[in-house]
DNA sequence: TCAAAAGTGTTTAGCATACACCCATGC
DNA sequence: GCATGGGTGTATGCTAAACACTTTTGA
């Protein structure tokens, strides 16, 4: 864990841009190998992992600010983004204390750093295509990876929580409205559907009803064969139809309309 | 609409002990006459309407600061209380302008007062025994009444939106967990639980399924006949098992079981 | 030819909807 | 006694859950 003066952090990070006190937090699921993936940001010069933030610029919308900095750490730019609640709590810092924190991430002292004051802090979960995110870390980070969602280490703040609650909202989620079209690659097939489905809620499902299902939103169009080195017979392959898949979405819930 | 200086407002009003830049707005829900009633204050010397909302004390978690705030205008201690949006965009004037509305409200000239900067405002709605509230007016409001929610005027900044939204919000919720528990006084007859239900839906509903319904969730313990005036069959009284009330509540959602 | 994965259709059950009859009370 | 509101039970239908057989393919 080399030095890293508060000063040197500071530079590269102007506070004063941005509406002070808010904070966005961004759970960024992805899903590959099975498995569903979570977007965590590794400290600069150590050993510790957050969340992707952002903040939001003084004329700036904040569902904009959550859309930009999604853009940044992934290099995204239409995804889906919601956002799933809003963190009040006085004291956010659960595994380290804020001095603690502060001494692990390099700002010795009790200096007044905007970074640590309170802040009150927008969660927003995002669903991206695995294969097209490009992580990159930001100004105050060494390190942008996936990390299985069963596997999240202890993290800094209140991120784990964080996480924990995005999970339970994108699942109660799912069970009203389609879900997948920004996760998975543009052709998929129904068994590959159905794995994103059962990682997200943890539970098998069953094939046949799955299928109707899926089937009976009308979201779904049916393409032909899938040859490829699969080792068994061919499944077929499916495209959202994005104008009803937009549709069904707006019919479940939104915040948008009004 | 008389002459009150902003200095006359500021006074009563320490910006310095709050966290800048996060407004909290209440929608207060209450049943009464068979309308849905929501709780709204009236700018000092004028004909505005707004939300009640409240501000952060620096070391206060933001739910506390939620129910302190209903706590002010409600004189209620403990009731349904529930986060149901954020809202950041960075213009939230809807009626009027900044300019118009700064003016309207007794702020002349562009100072930079700091009720008028960007604020990102957490929204609250609460359901509330309507016999119970004291509706009480805060330092920057000589009003606070109960309007039909109906008939609700337009309102400053964005808080139309709010209450359309809550409602949505609370719409939702009715269909996978009980509400009402902060909505009747403590004995209530089926017929009354049902026409609050129905007038938080906007629809009727079957007398007989909505018995079995409401029964079928086993939060309700039945009393003895009702005896009152009512110039027709005496229908029971029932009261909620707080027990497995709150279990409901907790099996359904929540963002508190993280 | 066999195991493993995928395609398809039928039965069943639970819950929400629709609906009808009897009882109490005040005018 | 009749209109109004309240109490209760049954029939129906739709959707979700449970379940079985056939087809393809590589080893």
């Amino acid at each position: 864990m080399k030095s890293s003066t508060s000063q040197e952090i500071q530079l590269k990070w102007n506070a004063d841009a941005f509406v002070p006190r808010v904070s966005i937090d961004l759970v960024i699921f992805g899903f590959h190998d099975g498995q569903l993936k979570v977007l965590l940001l590794r400290w600069k010069n150590g050993e510790d992992w957050m969340l992707p933030s952002g903040f939001i610029l003084h004329e700036e919308d904040m569902e904009n600010a959550a859309h930009r900095s999604l853009q940044q750490r992934t290099g995204l730019q239409s995804v889906f983004l919601q956002q799933f609640h809003t963190f009040g709590e006085a004291d956010r810092f659960k595994h380290f204390s804020k001095q603690e924190t502060m001494r692990r991430l390099g700002f010795p002292g009790d200096t007044d750093e905007p970074l640590f004051r309170r802040h009150v802090s927008v969660g927003y979960y995002a669903l991206v295509e695995f294969a097209e995110v490009v992580p990159t870390p930001d100004e105050l980070t060494d390190e942008c990876r996936w990390w299985d969602v069963e596997e999240v280490p202890p993290l800094l703040f209140d991120h784990n929580d964080m996480i924990r609650l995005a999970l339970k909202v994108l699942r109660r989620q799912l069970s009203y409205q389609p879900i997948g079209y920004n996760l998975l690659p543009e052709k998929f097939t129904m068994p590959e559907l159905q794995r994103l489905y059962e990682t997200i809620l943890g539970q098998p499902l069953d094939r046949r009803n799955f299928q109707k299902q899926m089937l009976g939103y009308g979201i779904l169009e049916r393409l032909e064969e899938r040859k490829t080195g699969g080792a068994h017979k061919a499944p077929y392959l499916y495209r959202f139809d994005k104008e009803k898949y937009e549709q069904a979405l707006d019919d479940g819930m939104s915040t948008h309309g009004l």
